[in-house]
DNA sequence: CAAAAAATGGACCAGCAAGTCCAGACTGAG
DNA sequence: CTCAGTCTGGACTTGCTGGTCCATTTTTTG
């Protein structure tokens, strides 16, 4: 995605990005084509590739990229001030509200399964996610355990492992099945592990 | 997939399940075409509409529920006897080998997106296949408790639903990076989860 | 103002893959 | 044996979709 000289070319080009994003959220990638995001963005072909010159997989990279800057900004300010009890359930609500909302539609897993393992980009999106939202969580156990909420034998690093993993099976399961349970099963778990941590 | 009347045919149909799963897992569901299949399995394309009337779409359904059938039965015997700590870990170590030696490719992760939420039967297959899992889990959980090796004030449902989404997540995040440290952790810390209860 | 660069519109192309069709070969029951 | 039902082969059709191309308009720059 070169960024575009001119000012009226980078809206046209966020707006594509934005659009497409949408659409790809309502009806999945299988069923998006160049046309229906031509349509929905009120462009013409020749901007899409002007704006994308490598096609189809480079646009939907940069859509990846849009929706993996949306997931940790929606979890703000919760996500950044783990350091009480109180925070942390603040937070757990709030990403099962974020997850209940965006329905059965996973942006991301879609797009990485569409753009595949093959580009090198499409790892490094995911990749680089995934580091920051478990570096967060890290930081808001390493507050507990500074605040003497938990004990100073927790394990930071493999628990936080662990509740994003939970987060993430929760919200594949429920994509899947459309019960939040599991999601909700998994952060309240996770919770009382640390709670019950001296 | 009606059932073939003579045994041919339902060894025919039966070779069709199987290369268009092997296929799938080797290159993903977006590049599989039937073609492919009809190649691999050495049959026609009337064979392949013979056999599944309704098309692709019926085909990649029975694959899902061919790999759903396997995901429970690769983890037996361990599965079926978690009643001691010695068993909950062959069990985790039979678990983390699987899915390290499946590599990245997710069949029924990508065959789900593919097929779509739309037609009943994908979620039918996932549903039915969370719920066995978890109930197997719980089942578990609880002969430990009847061994009095965990307290029976453990919520057993909703603790085994957390591991189950933590496995599921595990796995997701492993396919999208190839590091296995989340899965290993989301298992680890869930068995530890049921030591420190009382 | 003029020229260059960027942005836009939309017709057109080519290839691919799902699905159709019918002729012909098996098979098994009576 | 025979004949109806089943299975198989493969050519063909058809619609769609990503991608190309060039003319035209708009914007920037000197």
């Amino acid at each position: 995605m070169p960024d575009a000289p001119t000012a009226k070319g980078r809206a046209t080009q966020a707006r594509i990005v934005k659009g497409a994003a949408e659409l790809l959220r309502e009806q999945g990638v299988a069923l998006t084509t160049l046309d229906d995001i031509r349509s929905r963005t009120g462009t013409s072909k020749s901007q899409l590739f002007h704006y994308f010159p490598d096609g189809k997989d480079e646009l939907l990279l940069a859509v990846a990229q849009f929706e993996a800057d949306r997931v940790l900004e929606d979890q703000q300010p919760h996500l950044g001030r783990l350091d009480s009890w109180e925070s942390w359930h603040q937070w757990r609500d709030m990403v099962v509200e974020r997850y209940e909302r965006q329905g059965d539609h996973c942006p991301l897993g879609s797009l990485f399964l569409q753009v595949g393992r093959s580009r090198p980009g499409a790892r490094a999106i995911v990749t680089e996610l995934m580091r920051q939202w478990q570096w967060q969580l890290a930081r808001g156990m390493r507050a507990l355990q500074a605040n003497g909420l938990v004990g100073p034998a927790l394990d930071v690093d493999r628990t936080a492992a662990a509740l994003l993993a939970g987060i993430q099976g929760g919200v594949t399961i429920m994509m899947a099945t459309g019960d939040s349970t599991h999601l909700k099963a998994a952060l309240d778990t996770g919770i009382e592990h640390l709670r019950a941590t001296t």
